[in-house]
DNA sequence: GATGAAATTGACCGATGCGGTTAACAGAGG
DNA sequence: CCTCTGTTAACCGCATCGGTCAATTTCATC
């Protein structure tokens, strides 16, 4: 790729990634043209292949550049280093909703590029997940204390139920095509008031109390 | 459309409607090739074609198969019957596992059919959709006894988030491309289970005899 | 205002794919 | 043999694709 597609400003390198994420989000590799890109990112088609030599070179700098994005904005968040479930939860959803106010397509686009199926471009996406590809989840769900939750839960299934109902709810977002994150920030935070009354030992004492009975 | 595709054998006929299905859910109307859908199906072109007059009738025509479709597969359910919410939920599931069984794709054309924004198109599809609007859901929330289920509950964020869940759920799995309908059905029972171990008041009695205390 | 380099584009190329048509083929029944 | 029905390969005219290039515009420097 063209180096010089750096120095261009902010504003209109944004603006060239989001169309590219926007596009691509939208149909399949193939089924995404040049052209369409370069319109909805105000320039021509022809500059935009001065900054990017074809298209395979675009979707895979654009595939790097979602990667790369999502995993710094999450260590910088410092959701990694919460105790708290609850906590690093939260800490996660501000990082994520700040990533999809600057790049609104990009987690569409993250889903529909990681399960590309056009030759053209499917192996490098997959032989670049090794680096990406964290260990988190499972990690934080093994450090979980039961005595937190209501007796009997199931965590690890609680841990996924919430992580669908994440999803569920952005899914529907997206589908309407443009995204507005203000209200789904309300929505996540809703979500997590809702878990913790529910999944929560509110009671820590008394719950003690009674068991040594 | 030409009636003699009514009297084609049902394993033929159900072999283009899902070629259909498949093909218009995975990229927008405009992008999705008549010779796309007729390969899946394994038939000619000049046959899909024969049997539908051009494009846009085959599009409005699985629209109509699949909202009847839905329709009848809950109300033959017996899902709206139910007085209990998560009997009704189960039932409902049943039908939804067994329609995706018949049309493994008719859940995500049915999304993207929606919020098709292509002119030639969007309008018959919003057109048709007041018959198909059904108000269940916030009729089943209004029925609902609070004493059911955990104090302090705000039952109709649960039921929001027990859908969003849902979605997501079957997210993951549209996305790969493929359905594994049985895996689903797995996970929705866990799901099930789930919720009614965590939503529920368990000992009614208990409960009732400590408040009196 | 002249100049040269860099940014930007309209127009173009050959190839491919599109929706839709048509003429021909295959086979079953009489 | 003929006819009717189901089926298709081949075709048509047009749009669109990825990619190129010569020409134009922009702009800092003199």
């Amino acid at each position: 790729m063209n180096p010089k597609f750096f120095s261009l400003s902010e504003e209109k390198r944004e603006a060239i990634l989001n169309a590219g994420f926007h596009v691509f989000s939208q149909n399949s590799y193939k089924k995404s043209p040049m052209s369409e890109i370069a319109d909805a990112a105000g320039i021509s088609k022809a500059l935009l292949f001065h900054y990017f030599h074809n298209k395979k070179e675009l979707y895979l700098f654009l595939w790097d550049t979602c990667c790369k994005a999502m995993v710094e904005e999450m260590t910088r968040s410092g959701a990694y280093e919460q105790t708290d479930l609850f906590g690093s939860m939260d800490y996660g959803m501000k990082a994520k909703l700040r990533l999809m106010r600057q790049y609104p397509d990009i987690g569409i686009f993250a889903v529909r590029a990681f399960y590309e199926k056009d030759p053209e471009v499917s192996a490098d996406i997959q032989n670049s997940m090794g680096q990406y590809l964290n260990a988190h989840a499972a990690k934080k769900l093994q450090k979980l204390d039961p005595e937190d939750f209501i007796p009997g839960i199931d965590l690890s299934l609680m841990y996924k139920e919430m992580y669908w109902a994440s999803e569920g709810c952005l899914w529907e977002y997206i589908q309407r095509g443009y995204i507005n994150v203000d209200a789904m920030e309300k929505d996540f935070r809703k979500l997590l008031e809702f878990w913790k009354s529910v999944y929560l030992r509110k009671n820590r004492e008394t719950a003690d109390e009674r068991d040594a009975i």
